[in-house]
DNA sequence: GTTCTTTACGACCAACGTAAGCATT
DNA sequence: AATGCTTACGTTGGTCGTAAAGAAC
């Protein structure tokens, strides 16, 4: 016979009624049932449990020995499977996610609040790191997951198509560019260009491919200028002073909406920007994090406009 | 599904291994089997216990949770099991018995001694205590047992006869009792006799009723001295000096035996002494009382000579 | 192909419920 | 007679093993 918190409980609801019939009342089951129960488990240990009269039954001493662990273990597994039916249910957990910081000015943070509105007991931790940082959080199993544009390599990490994400060229008011409601890739001859430290380097979907933009824009015949900007706002000021245009993603634009610039969205056909949902691959995501992953793949566009296909 | 402790066992065994194959074999079942049992252990607790990688799996943060809890659990049953099984195979233990005085001094110890030969770890107390003070500790509860020739209230405490003492009497070397082989009461008219403290109101068996032995006497024909010693030596030394004869159970001849005296056998026809095995009515004997209790109906006259029928 | 896990299915065992038995009040 | 525990027995549900399928390297 095996020693189950079932069996166990029994026998402790029978020790402190001291009867079989309330006891297996208590327990939802017959007595008949109760006392096999009993049976077998004395059967098991070796010893009697309970001195049987014929109105009432009282642990013996070997009883009493038993009825003191089976208490410990009784409450430490009952507390454990409420723990763990908690953290099933969404009413505790914890999830850690790692997202490059465009990702974590806009639109995540109205996802996240919608995620803590259902499930405010849940403890986030939020890394806005750069894109290859994410990676390795990933990697390492410091994150649950992470959101950024690069799927990372496909055999130690695992990445998910969440949503394209529309790109911009930002330009002052009075750029030839400003008055068009689309770029396309003509548009770009010989405009000059403003790339910011390592936007350029992102990797775009252009076509069926992911390559870096620097590269469709220069395919483009773009004219590179040189500069290479470190901080965003530094950026979207060359560009209000007329130095050139710049790339931003949808989810950067209101870095620019203090300095008069305009945001044109490009073709979707020549350029998007992928989403990825990523995480270590043969690494079970926990219910918070799958929840909140669920959360992210429904609501893909909160705050942003879609793409068109 | 119930929790047991061979799920929580075969549960940490794979944690350990991180193996499914290697699990099972330990614990002496198939891959199947032990993957099936985890399943509907996850199903149980709600969440995933396990990553399960090609080659190998291991365990999540709330499988991590799981395994400590699971750890002390199986860890504190298997102590009380083996306690227990220790206890049901007399590995260790404990007697309280209580004995009148009589007993404690010829027939007992020899019965414990053989007992500790066989189980020198069990320990055992013994209260060699008045034939009522007996009948009150088993009645309180502070020993398993007692051993005496007094029944007590059958529906309190149960008595169980393990053998018929043999009596005598005692008498001076040139009394005319001396020389018989057996004593029978017409024997007795006008003997003088000596009473012990008690010893009188000794209830023994004659024919087929419990009877105060001074009764018996008195129908006999003895003549009472009138003499009431507190003291087994000093009675000793009245018999010896000639003033009469005494009764004494064979259990207490050797007090005798320091001082020139005769002691004859009574018939066992007129009256014996019963010794009594007395327990609590509904209360079990421990496995190291069952033991002991065998072993006195086994031996009842290691030490003494035969009561015939 | 090999190795390891999961799934499917059938067999078996153990636990439960019904009902009768037994003891005590 | 009534109450309460145990025993007997038939049913059922859960667990295990065999075997096939699936996944990863």
């Amino acid at each position: 016979m095996h020693i189950s918190d079932h069996v166990l409980k029994s026998f402790l609801v029978l020790a402190e009624t001291g009867q079989f019939t309330v006891a297996a009342e208590l327990c939802h089951m017959t007595q008949s049932a109760l006392s096999q129960m009993i049976s077998k488990l004395e059967d098991r240990v070796g010893v009697l449990l309970f001195n049987r009269d014929s109105r009432s039954v009282t642990l013996t001493a070997e009883g009493r020995r038993l009825a003191e662990t089976a208490r410990r273990v009784t409450s430490e597994l009952e507390q454990v499977l409420t723990d763990l039916h908690d953290v099933a249910t969404l009413q505790t957990g914890y999830v850690a996610l790692a997202v490059v910081p465009s990702l974590a000015v806009m639109w995540l943070p109205k996802v996240l609040g919608l995620y803590r509105a259902f499930h405010p007991r849940v403890q986030i931790q939020l890394h806005d790191v750069s894109s290859v940082r994410c990676l390795e959080l990933v990697r390492q199993g410091v994150v649950d997951f992470a959101l950024n544009s690069q799927p990372g390599t496909p055999h130690e990490v695992e990445a998910e198509l969440l949503f394209d994400e529309a790109l911009y060229v930002v330009c002052p008011p009075d750029h030839p560019l400003a008055a068009a409601s689309m770029i396309t890739p003509r548009m770009l001859q010989r405009v000059k260009f403003l790339h910011l430290q390592g936007t350029g380097n992102m990797l775009v979907r252009a076509g069926k491919n992911l390559r870096p933009a620097r590269q469709v824009f220069q395919e483009a015949g773009i004219e590179d200028t040189g500069f290479d900007v470190n901080n965003l706002a530094t950026l979207a000021g060359l560009v209000a002073a007329g130095l050139g245009v710049c790339l931003s993603p949808e989810t950067s634009l209101p870095h620019f909406s203090l300095l008069p610039t305009v945001a044109v969205r490009i073709s979707p056909k020549m350029m998007t920007r992928p989403i990825y949902f990523i995480h270590r691959k043969n690494r079970e995501l926990s219910p918070a994090a799958l929840k909140m992953r669920e959360m992210l793949i429904e609501h893909p566009h909160l705050g942003l406009s879609p793409v068109a296909p």
